[in-house]
DNA sequence: TTGTAAGCGTTATCAG
DNA sequence: CTGATAACGCTTACAA
């Protein structure tokens, strides 16, 4: 490997120098320059990261914390994929890598030794967190540190630590709204945890939209799930068994949607006929699905964009105090929420 | 930050001794090393990744080339999500972290720019390649540096470059197999890129066991798409627009599965009464979708694993030759394949 | 068993 | 505009 030593010693001019032009400084005269970088070219000269770092005290690389426990790896699950994608994006027009913690997988759920340790040890310049849990004690430790850390889908807030999130409460009104709107009026929720802030968030939203249209909340119409279709099959079922079964459900996943519409399949219902159904996120399986589901959705890509963008922020002013950023969602409208077949149109 | 010259004096020792702690070494005296291991512990010292990786020349990171092209970001692929997840994992065990190059996607399709000097750049020990071209020409550098690589699913040989792939040809042929077993003779193939390994195996391997079964290989039965769903819906228009369309459809992936039995749907059709589907990988959405698909499952995470694996078997013993594995699939049946109704029982 | 000291490949601070 | 040279934090002969 020719190093800036060799670079130097073959044009002529001094490592400093040489240094000089590699990083565009102003003060070489446009000779030197020019026959620098040309034997650069020749010798297929490639700077070494690893002694800039330990010289300017910057890596360029954004760590990613990126949970990947054993039963539902969040890797997994779609949407986080495009939150990568989009952090992946800003970060490569930043000049920024992405160095993604390979926690060896403790399946204890906390699966994330020393997280603040493994980021100074890398030097990385900032953090992305996505798919944690925000009561993780490494987490806190990591939110608490002095590394910019910009957490996605999950409000954690520290010092140098901010978050960005999509607008769940009205998302989940929409859904609720456009359920109303579609001729329902016993709207039930398949919720996801609710220790999780977009849990919380579209439990929150669904209730409210509730109250806003004049309909009753009832208890034993809110079901939680864990995000994932198993449970949104349970949910469903439970629903099912209710005296009184309602005639539309939102889920706060799509993944819960598409188990509760297998619940009602399996139960000898119809969607939307007998039940309407409205997810949120938007991942692929959304459309490939029959009945195409109705969905609220987020724009993964941009989070991942936001966070990237708010860590970057951070790291160029120093004293911006940390971002949040609330997301704007968006109605898709499939087949799963199609109003009843009527006999005629009476009534609003 | 402490540094190691601090750890030193406060233990009272020299860095050497330090550094002999701090990495295991034999030829400590078990009262220095625990002295020096508390002291560490109290000023929560953490070493330099930099300043080792200098020395070292080896860095623990291993870098992931992960095309994100923009029309299909590959990252969004399901199946090779699950390949992260496997490499993540081993790397994690094997104590490497992951560098995930950042390239901003240029959408021309080989948006790689300068591979091998952002390896070199990083010094990363060894790469994993997934969802990139085998003739991009960066890749092509990359294969014939003398960085250790393994491509995932791709074909790339080199002196200290090797593969691990899915046996397509195997699994194509369950596929066939299982079709005709369930009854059916006139079985089109809606295939991959032929320029792609997978897609040009998983012809291959539909070709074979059509000639084993005795049935005529058509041209007009095989159509080609790109692993994507739009492509199978718009393969399966075309051979439903045959004069003797199929009965029997075995597509190169599942989202070309579940295109394709839209198609079917659109058209009038019922899968698996009048034309039966089988796909290729098993990603979630095949269990999800109605019919449940039937489908060759690919061991993602395996693959993962096996390609992790490999790079780290190149570093420990440099002289090794480049692995070529290919990993076993299996057969999973569902709905979307059963045998027609029949009268009776009539007939083989 | 431990210490000394020479790098590893850069950047940055001085002079000149 | 350019050149010496001192760091940066660590590992590793080589000595002791």
């Amino acid at each position: 490997m020719t190093t800036i030593r060799e670079l130097a010693a073959r044009s002529g001019v001094s490592v400093a120098t040489v240094s000089r032009v590699l990083n565009d400084y102003e003060d070489v005269s446009e000779k030197t320059r020019r026959k620098v970088l040309r034997i650069a070219q020749e010798l297929d000269y490639t700077p070494s990261a690893a002694a800039r770092t330990l010289v300017t005290q910057r890596s360029h690389v954004l760590g990613i914390v990126l949970v990947t426990g054993e039963s539902h790896p969040d890797l997994q699950h779609p949407f986080l994929q495009e939150v990568l994608v989009g952090v992946k994006r800003l970060a490569g027009e930043e000049g920024y890598d992405l160095l993604l913690f390979a926690t060896a997988d403790t399946g204890n759920g906390f699966g994330t030794p020393d997280l603040v340790k493994r980021c100074r040890y890398h030097r990385v310049d900032g953090v992305v967190l996505m798919g944690v849990h925000a009561h993780d004690p490494e987490v806190q430790k990591l939110s608490s540190s002095n590394i910019p850390c910009v957490a996605v889908d999950l409000d954690l807030l520290g010092r140098r630590t901010g978050y960005v999130i999509s607008d769940n409460v009205a998302g989940a009104g929409l859904a609720v709204r456009h359920l109303r709107e579609a001729g329902r009026t016993r709207i039930a929720l398949i919720g996801g945890p609710t220790a999780t802030r977009p849990g919380a968030d579209r439990l929150l939203g669904y209730r409210e939209e509730l109250g806003r249209l004049g309909l009753p909340y009832r208890d034993d119409y809110v079901q939680e799930g864990d995000f994932y279709a198993e449970s949104g099959y349970a949910a469903m079922q439970t629903l099912l068994a209710l005296a009184e079964p309602p005639d539309a459900v939102f889920a706060a996943s799509d993944l819960m949607a598409v188990g509760a519409m297998r619940a009602i399949e399996h139960g000898g219902l119809r969607v939307p006929d007998d039940i309407a159904i409205v997810g949120f996120d938007d991942i692929q399986l959304a459309s490939l699905v029959r009945p195409g589901l109705t969905t609220v959705r987020q724009d993964g890509q941009g989070l991942g964009v936001a966070a990237a963008e708010a860590v970057v922020r951070m790291l160029v002013k120093p004293d911006v105090s940390p971002p949040v950023r609330v997301l704007p969602v968006e109605l898709v409208v499939r087949e799963s929420s199609r109003a009843p077949a009527v006999t005629a149109g009476v009534g609003g």
